[in-house]
DNA sequence: GGAAGGTTACTCGGATATACTTTGTCCGAGTTCGATCGG
DNA sequence: CCGATCGAACTCGGACAAAGTATATCCGAGTAACCTTCC
């Protein structure tokens, strides 16, 4: 059971085009330079995020990606849904009601998906609970030179 | 993301074990019989199990697989642990200290990676605090019959 | 009749194929900017 | 000189290929029971 690389990506992302600023769109090969990823495929990985309402995107020159809403109102279960998708990670198929360990008509919901599903319900819920803006916060405290590095970079590069 | 689906196999299977009774060994095709799992692959995966300390093998004629300790000494973790191995989901590769956003060495931990894990530290709290005869109990009480059922089929197939 | 030895059948265990998801790449549709042409 | 039109370059978006992991299978090593043989 892996995560998928995009999310840490997508996280990374969301917070480098809150430190550039909401007003300027910035290209996905700009984004993946600045942590050395494949262009093209981080691009997939924020086009997930445009359908999931996350970001928004430009065509064109000048276009590129920016943040559909702030990060206060960006949790960490809404980048985790957008890359890996809605489905549970523990897939109950039914297993014992097939074969002769078949109980009849399915009584109650299984006891072992119950108890799977309320451990990944914990997850959920502290991944709900956390906002990007937690995460910013943190990192700001933790390197603070973070913002001005990207804002900077981008100003050279760009 | 997606959980191995030989955890489900591994549960029921520990909990088939249980009702069936501690002192006799039951062989892979026969539980994997009584569900309509391939046979083969179930072995794969109690034999990782096995490894974990969790049950117990026994080789040739008469042999087969039995519980090593009680359900009330077995967790959920311990098998998902088992059968997925001990890494993390949510894997950091420290993607902040490639390119141009390096910051030098890498000060404290990663605030991403901090959130993250303390979300799946959520889950594995809630994993590692439910023990299988928690599991066991709660699906007698909504399938009374599921212990004399599969020791009657044992014994006429037997 | 009882016991020892050999044989047989049955089990786990790991090495070996197959299917599928994830990862990575490429090209086309759409759009915006800039240059060019005309008034 | 200013505005409109055309062209060109750049971007996202989704279709296409490669790699890695999970799934499924097969065969060999080991072992316990059983039968045969001998005392």
């Amino acid at each position: 059971m892996r995560m998928n690389e995009g999310v840490e990506w997508a996280l990374h992302s969301c917070l480098n085009l809150a430190w550039i600023g909401g007003d300027r769109a910035v290209t996905a090969a700009r984004l993946a330079a600045y942590h050395e990823l494949p262009a093209a495929y981080l691009n997939k990985q924020l086009q997930a995020l445009v359908r999931a309402g996350i970001l928004g995107s430009v065509s064109g020159p000048k276009g590129g990606f920016r943040l559909a809403r702030s990060l206060d109102r960006i949790t960490l279960m809404d980048v985790v849904t957008a890359i890996e998708g809605p489905d549970e990670a523990f897939r109950c198929t039914e297993i014992r009601g097939q074969g002769p360990g078949a109980a009849g008509p399915p009584s109650a919901e299984c006891a072992i998906a119950g108890a799977m599903g309320r451990a990944e319900l914990a997850w959920r819920r502290e991944l709900a609970g956390r906002t990007l803006d937690d995460v910013r916060l943190q990192a700001e405290r933790q390197a603070p030179g973070a913002p001005d590095r990207i804002r900077r970079w981008l100003a050279t590069a760009g």
